[in-house]
DNA sequence: ATGACGTATCGATCTCTGTCAATATGTTCT
DNA sequence: AGAACATATTGACAGAGATCGATACGTCAT
C-alpha cells in the first residue's frame, strides 16, 4: 500500500461503493470544474506571475460580464478551490492546488494507493 | 521535469491560460463525472470482482429507471471513461482507469510536471 | 460626508439537463 | 416466425444553471 501524496478531499470513487450523500458531495466539487468560463479562470490565475489575480483582471479575458464572473469566482471560492482574498477594493483569488489534487484523488484514487 | 505517470487526455489547465476550445473539451468530460448518479454508477462499477457490471444490475442500485440508468451510462462512455461491451442481449461496461487519470492529470498537472 | 470605483447581489430570461413513461431496437430461444 | 427479454431512443416536463442589466454594498480619497 503506497501513501498517496495528496490525500483525497472525500470518499474516493474506486474504493467501495458511493453513498447518495458522498456522491452528492464530490459532483459538488466536480459541478464547480464542469464549466468552460471556470476552466479558464483557473487557468488565468495559475497563469499569473505569482499564481493570484484581481477580479478585476479577470472579467475582459473571462469574455463574460462583470456580475457572470463574479458568479463563478464565488463558485470557485465555495468548494474551495479559490481562496479570496480581500485588498483595498480588489478582491484577489489563488488557485488552491491541494484541494484540486485532493478533488482528483478522490475521482483517480484506487484500493490500492 | 519529471514524467508524470499518465498523460492529460487533453490540453491541462494549470500550464498555461486555456483557449475556448479546450476549455469547452475539458469541461464535456467533467460535466459527465460531475452527476451523483453518475458517480455512484461509476463506484459500483470499480467495485465488481472484476471490474465490469451489467446494466441489468445497474439499474436497482442506481436508484432510477432503466431509461435513466441507460442514459447515464452512455453519457460516461461517450466521454471514454467506460467502454461498453455487448454480450448477447446484455451490455457489459468498464472503466477506463486510464482515461480518468487522463482527465486528472488535465486538471491537476502544474508546469513542473 | 460625499463621490468614485470595485465587487456582490437581485431579478429576469433562456438554455441545458435529469427524469420517466412509452415505444423502438436488437438479441436469444423455441 | 414469433415470443420474451435487455437495452436504447423518443417526447415531455420540471428543475438547475448561465447570463446580463440594474442595483446595493464596501472601501478609499478628497
Amino acid at each position: 500500500m503506497e501513501i498517496s501524496l495528496t490525500a483525497p478531499c472525500c470518499t474516493p470513487i474506486q474504493a467501495a461503493p458511493l453513498s447518495e450523500t458522498d456522491a452528492e458531495e464530490l459532483a459538488g466539487m466536480l459541478k464547480a470544474l464542469a464549466d468552460p468560463v471556470r476552466l479558464r479562470l483557473l487557468s488565468f490565475i495559475a497563469a499569473t506571475e505569482n499564481g493570484e489575480a484581481c477580479a478585476c483582471d479577470l472579467t475582459e479575458p473571462a469574455g463574460r460580464s462583470q456580475a457572470t464572473v463574479s458568479h463563478h469566482l464565488s463558485q470557485l471560492t465555495q468548494v474551495g478551490i479559490l481562496e479570496r482574498e480581500q485588498r483595498g477594493k480588489w478582491a484577489w483569488f489563488t488557485l488552491d492546488r491541494d484541494r484540486l489534487a485532493g478533488i482528483c484523488a478522490a475521482v483517480c484514487a484506487t484500493s490500492s494507493d
